[in-house]
DNA sequence: TCCGTCATGTAAATGGTTACATGATTCG
DNA sequence: CGAATCATGTAACCATTTACATGACGGA
């Protein structure tokens, strides 16, 4: 079995849960998995065409001419287990905001507001998305063996998201002290 | 001027505070930054060369032979104070740990416990680097312009690992009830 | 003398985004 | 009919990591 990118992880577990059309897969990572991960159409086709050609995921007839319906073989899901077991790779550090701000003396203090301002802004849009998911997760009848699962990653962008509003509070009022 | 990279902007910030090295640089990032940034030789080196050749960086003589000193010029200056004031760009989300626990189902709960046992243990050693970050930064004579800005970061670091920690007990929790 | 660290660089492979091209279907 | 959406794909480009090659210097 060759490479394994973590694509092909995204698409076999999204998979797993129904068959659908590489635009629906797109769609549903955006809506479910759009807090922590993203693919975009450019990685989601040739990561179908190889899975396909490994025998991994099989394609039948869609309901529109020409669109195919994705689904997991045996083999597919054996696959989709054994890359769930291998450590996350986490990917290195790129935090542009934080860059700036610890080059902050460079900015000036008002420009640093602006951008501790911004963050904390994305921060609470981020909780509101996330009480949509929750709510919707809460109500749907949703496979009741994921629902837990859902749920604990929605907690964990809370909690990410109402610290990241603290912190932008906090340095908000030391940046106000810093220039009066 | 041609297209700049996030790495641009990087070394430039760096050589703000002192003219060094290619491989200080990389060592300055590592140990200052190395909470929300990262970069490696392989992009040091050509981004050094091609700021050295756009007249933004000046290269004076080393201690060793062979080795160069990295200053920033005049336009540099600028150059840098430009870069700055551009909107950070955000890398696309992509949390390994996160997307594995969303499809915990297929992993079960034991294996869902591993994961997030690892990830609280990864923010408690984040938590320690960030304490002796505070101390030396709080002790250590560094530049009184640019402290304040210092400790932003690092209190930031300090939030968004304690959440980690928080979420984990959590989730841990959750995850014993689920299968006991 | 030999090892670890300092130092500079290149080449290959990877992983990913963006933009583009194309066309079917549905709904107002 | 026309616009929006569903759908599939490719090509170009970009950023980045990894591994490699090379060598100087300092100290045990």
């Amino acid at each position: 079995m060759p490479r394994a990118t973590q694509t092909d992880l995204a698409v076999l577990a999204v998979l797993s849960i129904e068959p659908m059309t590489g635009y629906a897969l797109r769609d549903a990572i955006r809506t479910h998995l759009g807090a922590f991960w993203s693919e975009s159409f450019g990685q989601i086709y040739p990561a179908l065409s190889r899975l396909r050609a490994d025998g991994l995921v099989a394609a039948g007839e869609g309901d529109r001419s020409g669109s195919s319906l994705h689904s997991l073989t045996a083999a597919g899901r054996a696959r989709l287990v054994e890359l769930m077991r291998e450590p996350p790779v986490s990917a290195p550090p790129r935090n542009g905001m934080l860059l700036r701000l610890f080059f902050g003396s460079v900015l000036g203090a008002a420009a640093c507001h602006d951008l501790v301002t911004e963050a904390r802004a994305q921060a609470v849009a981020m909780l509101e998305y996330l009480a949509a998911a929750r709510r919707e997760t809460e109500s749907d009848p949703v496979g009741l063996p994921q629902r837990p699962y859902w749920l604990m990653t929605i907690s964990a962008g809370e909690h990410s998201a109402r610290a990241a509003i603290a912190w932008a509070d906090e340095t908000l009022a030391t940046l106000g002290a810093l220039s009066p």
